[in-house]
DNA sequence: CCGCCTCGAGGTCA
DNA sequence: CTCGAGGCGG
């Protein structure tokens, strides 16, 4: 193949310069200056000279934004830094005691604290990452620690640069925004999928999500998606920037387009009069928004601050009143969970509220069908509360029907007849059937094949629901009698299916002494705890023999959670079925779980000063692991402060109350000890 | 709770 | 083509 010449490697740059431009001007500014048949006729130029000298091709050339291949799956992509969710507000109320309480930490006057304050968009939250000036990654927000990389769907979003505008260009960036598809993009899209007889989408937020998370780039090309960057995670060299709107300019100025109406506003009335003008024009905006986020502008504030478990001290994310709809309440049913709480649903004359079809929604228990006041036939206003779960607020006055009738909270299980229960004080009613109740011992099959528990691939809700009702599966042990020849009888289920489901079964007999004690589904009892159990009792027969006061000497265990697991075990149906369990192959491996060692079990321990080697954080979570309390003062109870550097007033305290004190070079030498006895324990 | 995507498998029809 | 399961995200 022929070299190209440098009149040809100079078109090409040209070329990429230009088309970059006018995504920018475009996307990011919002004033076109090609036409679109400009933009394809130097596009495919491009296109032209890359596929005639392929040398000339780099990942950041605009012809890169579509990958040709599509995945095979999206990789895990661990986050830098986690992304956090916000402490949500959702009155004005909850917004000034917000800046009072920041105002408070950091012994300012609140009239005086500037924000920088954005519209929330309603979409889906991505992280991208750039070297040397370089897209080199992007990933979904996932459970906040990991996401799911979906680089090459990024590309394509002519609003994301894949390369960073202008000259000194950081050799890090990490910024977080949010992905989403305009109402007039949204619109076309559908117009689209109709003319050619394809699924619409229901709302833009679903579209946008959707759009992420396609196999073939060549797809989500097609979508009318959009970024906008909010936050910068990571910034190397950070230059010096003092203030989050600081940043956002510096982001603008690398390419992104950053929030509309993005201001800075001073004290708490400044906060509430921002959230109330973008509640005022939020109608009339051609994006979905679901309330405003409240930013400490300057940085140096917002560490101060810190974090507090899972959300930023230093930010608040204002909801607007969620949309109310009203609907027609069709019935109630009452549905039997898997500890047998018996739940009215509330079925509903479908309507769409905030984006979806809202058919069904909880009203949880008698007390709550009493406090509303609602019979079937009424009209109802249903909300979606917390962002997700409809909900019934009231009863429309006056729009009672005649034939309207009152809802009879059950005296018998619908499912099995036995007698509902509601102890004292207690707002749940339970059935009384346990297993014999087939509702409760399809959710208790549910609950034991589920991911978390044996994990027995493809064994989904139908084809529990047939297993009980034909009664060939009574028990969990029942699962791993099945016989393939029968399981293929049952519709849907042919040889292959049948086989694939018995090496599921056979697959899940290996597991783990905690998955195993999580499957059996005792009432409170959930990952956590089961993890904790078996890691305490090492073997099923020590926690089957456990006293209630053996139990509840457990961390995290306490009377309520110790009386379910003891009862679990004394009943005889369950001593049954565990050794049914045993007998059809369920095995773990005994050694894993040791007790740890918990040598600092019982004593409390403080930090102060600087480390060195690790964040304050870092310390009090190792000293946790080992068993210890973390306070932040010295009384006479502290069994050991470790002072850093520059230790202050702690220091002097605990010298006084003769509090033994360690440096950080014997703080590390102690941990290592410690837990490398525990790592032996553990393997 | 709801919507979306993907996959494997079953069923139907030519 | 349709269904069920599984996974993700808000």
């Amino acid at each position: 193949m022929s070299q190209p010449d440098q009149t040809l490697r100079d078109e090409a740059a040209r070329l990429r310069a230009e088309l970059d431009d006018a995504n920018y001007r475009y996307y990011v500014l919002d004033e076109p200056t090609l036409t679109d048949a400009q933009y394809d006729g130097k596009l495919r130029r491009l296109q032209e000279i890359e596929a005639a000298h392929p040398v000339l091709v780099i990942p950041d050339s605009p012809t890169q934004r579509v990958g040709a291949r599509p995945a095979e799956g999206f990789p895990e992509v661990e986050h830098a830094l986690p992304m956090l969710s916000l402490d949500n507000a959702f009155n004005e109320a909850e917004l000034a005691a917000f800046t009072q309480r920041v105002a408070e930490r950091l012994e300012r006057d609140a009239d005086s604290l500037e924000f920088c304050c954005e519209p929330k968009f309603d979409g889906a939250a991505i992280s991208l990452v750039y070297e040397d000036g370089v897209l080199v990654s992007g990933a979904t927000r996932g459970d906040g620690r990991t996401g799911e990389g979906i680089t090459t769907n990024l590309r394509t979003l002519r609003s994301i640069p894949l390369k960073l505008r202008g000259d000194n260009v950081p050799t890090l960036l990490e910024v977080r925004g949010e992905v989403i598809m305009s109402h007039s993009g949204f619109e076309k899209l559908n117009d689209r999928a109709r003319e050619e007889d394809a699924k619409v989408f229901a709302n833009p937020r679903n579209a946008a999500a959707g759009s992420l998370r396609q196999l073939d780039p060549r797809v989500t090309a097609t979508r009318p998606l959009e970024f906008i960057a909010y936050q910068v995670a990571r910034l190397e060299p950070d230059q010096d920037l003092a203030t989050h709107s600081e940043l956002m300019a510096r982001l603008e100025h690398l390419g992104f387009r950053i929030s509309p109406w993005l201001e800075q506003v001073t004290g708490g009335q400044g906060i509430i009069d921002y959230c109330r003008r973008l509640g005022e024009r939020r109608d009339r905006l051609d994006y979905d928004i679901d309330g405003a986020v409240l930013k400490i502008d300057e940085l140096r504030l917002q560490r101060e601050l810190g974090f507090v478990a899972r959300a930023p001290r230093w930010a608040m994310a204002f909801k607007f009143p969620a949309q109310e709809q009203t609907t027609r309440l069709r019935d109630v049913e009452f549905q039997v969970g898997r500890t047998g709480a018996i739940t009215p649903v509330a079925r509903l004359e479908p309507v769409a509220v905030a984006g979806v079809t809202v058919a069904n929604a909880t009203l949880h228990n008698a007390d709550e069908i009493r406090r509303l006041g609602v019979m079937i036939g009424d009209c109802v206003a249903i909300r979606r509360a917390g962002d997700v779960i409809p909900q019934v607020v009231r009863v429309i006055e006056g729009a009672r029907p005649e034939d309207a009738r009152e809802i009879v909270f059950p005296e018998r299980c619908p499912v099995c007849d036995s007698q509902i229960e509601r102890l004292e004080g207690e707002a749940v009613a339970r059935c009384s059937g346990g297993l014999y109740c087939p509702a409760q011992r399809k959710e208790a099959l549910k609950h034991f094949a589920s991911r978390k528990a044996m994990d027995i691939d493809g064994l989904g809700e139908k084809l529990i629901d047939q297993l009980v009702e034909r009664d060939w599966v009574k028990t969990p042990a029942d699962l791993y009698r099945l016989r393939v020849e029968d399981l293929a009888e049952l519709p849907r289920m042919a040889q292959k299916s049948a086989a694939n489901l018995a090496f599921a079964l056979d697959h899940s007999r290996r597991t783990t002494l905690a998955r195993f004690i999580y499957a059996l589904g005792i009432r409170e009892v959930g990952e956590a705890t089961a993890n904790n159990l078996a890691r305490h009792f090492g073997n099923l027969s020590a926690l089957m023999e456990a006293s209630v006061e053996s139990l509840e000497a457990i961390s995290d265990i306490g009377p309520v959670v110790a009386r379910h697991i003891h009862t679990f075990f004394r009943q005889a149906h369950n001593q049954n079925t565990l050794e049914d369990l045993q007998q059809v192959g369920i095995t773990w491996d005994e050694v894993e779980m040791q007790p740890r060692v918990q040598p600092l079990a019982g004593q409390t321990w403080v930090l102060t000063g600087t480390l060195e080697s690790m964040t304050r954080d870092e310390g009090k979570a190792r000293l946790q692991a080992l068993g210890a309390k973390v306070s932040g003062s010295v009384s006479k109870k502290t069994a050991c402060l470790v002072a850093g550097e520059a230790a202050g007033s702690k220091l002097t305290k605990a010298q006084e109350l003769e509090v033994p004190v360690i440096d950080e070079a014997g703080f590390l030498e102690k941990l290592q000890e410690w837990e490398s006895a525990n790592e032996e324990a553990e393997t």
